[in-house]
DNA sequence: GATGAATGAGCCTTCATTCAT
DNA sequence: AATGAATGAAGGCTCATTCAT
């Protein structure tokens, strides 16, 4: 089994999929998208769909998800949360294929909702943990640490996915600060 | 051109594409799920991507979710803020089907995408220009208005699609007040 | 669901499969065997192997076999067992292709195969029937009838199958007289 | 070239073909059944079919059907008949996936349907052969010994094959002594 | 001798779509 | 309005076969 082919398989089945959908992608694109005979694929995975198994394995990202959402207890919120953000949209960025895909697949494949599922929960609860310990140093303020961490997670995908626009460092100043006018003012 | 027939058709189109996906949802399906023959789908739609378009067109919920997104500019935040979420969270509920389905074909279907991202984006500068109204009038205190609109939002249709749980009140105090503790600790 | 459609289909089945064996007939074959579209094939039935079914049921003749070998137990054998071995062959004649494709397929298909053994069975065990009550009217001598029913029969199958000839009579007066000789000769 | 590597496959070769039929059983199988790689069987063999034709040589029985079928022509028939007709059985026994096979091809493969004809038709006028000399020897009545060499070894091929039983011993008694009562009874 | 990646024709099957009734 | 037989273009997949190593 030669790794090479089988890798160039699998990344151009993840563009394939992102670019036209799971069902829409033929395996003969594939092939062609790989210069080889449509049999080909067939040497490398059983099917289609154990194709499809085979690209979240390669692509998936939980370790790094984890990794970027995870940051050392005892840094301030104040000094890491942009961080933290910023890092998931580059993320998002880096993978944003693979993100199209699986979540258009994952409307209707059962299978892969699973890991979707699973997937954005183990980042929000990853991040809820450091907030979660933000509230036990004192800098934040008790509260529901996991509806914070999706406040501060679940815009910057939805953003990725409709071509929204909007500054992370003011979703971070938002959160942190809320948007409570607290100055006096001679209006109210 | 029976209006009942349509609709029936319309319906059970929606309900087959959200659950199985566009492609994998076939007229033959369809017309079993309407006690029909298949050419009579033809009656009624010219093919299969203007049934999808009709779909959209029966069961798009921009007004709605203007409506919804909208109060009027005088009543405060922290008093309509709540009820705004959990009205747009109602409105996802309700249309669960509808959302599965365009989150779905979006990615891959330019036209739906434009419609998808219109949809979203028309809610947020919906929501966003009341936000704006309430700085205005000195309730709020001047910020990113687009994205605490986002951030009021999308946490909530992810949750809806990711199976997440948590409470709507949670977001709306998050946001009003922030998480930064205020109060003097011993620690600080 | 138009029958004759359905028949004319199922008839130019039987002679495919019979002809170039059950995997080497293709439905592109049969489709031109009909002058249809090869997509029809499956307006008629599920699948390939639902097709081959189909022909069994419609083609197979335990019912006219069973009549064929069994005359009315008060005619004599010496009368009768020409008639029933002509009968025999002439049904194979008639049926040459559907035993063709059981024999075939029988061989490797293990629901195909019970058909065609207890096809077999039944006749031998019905003609056998009769030679019984033979031997109880004391027309044939006490003997394994069974035996004496495939000695009648097999050779018949076998002669078809492989393109041997030989006089059906002579079987009937080898079973019933026995190929010793009772006179006397001057040689032993 | 190796000889042994060569019968493995033909062997393998001859397993397969009769348990799934020469169409449904691959190359691969075969290779994979004999540990080696699939390109391996055509360092041996021209192509599926040569392979095929390879294993009617290798496996082909007709010189052993010939001596056990051929007694010494002064033996009397009632003393040697049993021990052809089981002489017969066993070598079918033992070359049951070879008769399973043939049967099979020969349906639609002229070339095997010739071989096996000629298989048949060889083993009937060699025993023929020896009957005609018993008839010659006045132990047998002047009759048509090939259809009594079909009635002594055709029910044992199709009991074989359909599953039937039946004692050999039988059928011999029937053909030589007939099966019509030749004592007096109070009926007749 | 031996491997196994690679080919490509062809198979079964599906399905949007048409059309005579 | 409604039917459902019929079409035909793909699509996923298989497999005998080749060939560079």
């Amino acid at each position: 089994m030669q790794e090479g082919r089988r890798n160039q398989l699998i990344d151009a089945a993840l563009s394939l999929f992102a670019e036209k959908g799971y069902e829409n992608a033929t395996i003969k694109d594939l092939a062609e998208a790989c210069g080889v005979a449509p049999g080909l694929v067939y040497h490398y995975f059983d099917s289609k769909e154990d194709l499809l198994l085979a690209v979240f394995e390669k692509h998936g990202f939980v370790a790094e998800l984890e990794r970027v959402l995870l940051p050392s207890f005892d840094r301030p919120a104040s000094e890491v949360l942009l961080e933290v953000v910023q890092g998931y949209h580059d993320l998002l960025v880096e993978r944003e294929s693979f993100v199209r895909m699986i979540v258009r697949e994952a409307m209707t494949n059962p299978e892969l909702e699973a890991r979707w599922t699973a997937m954005c929960n183990t980042g929000v609860q990853t991040l809820a943990r450091y907030l979660t310990a933000r509230v036990a140093a004192g800098e934040l303020r008790p509260h529901d640490t996991e509806i914070s961490a999706r406040m501060l997670t679940h815009p910057v995908v939805v953003m990725r996915l409709t071509g929204g626009s909007g500054q992370l460092s003011s979703i971070v100043s938002c959160l942190l600060d809320g948007i409570t006018n607290r100055r006096k003012t001679g209006k109210d």
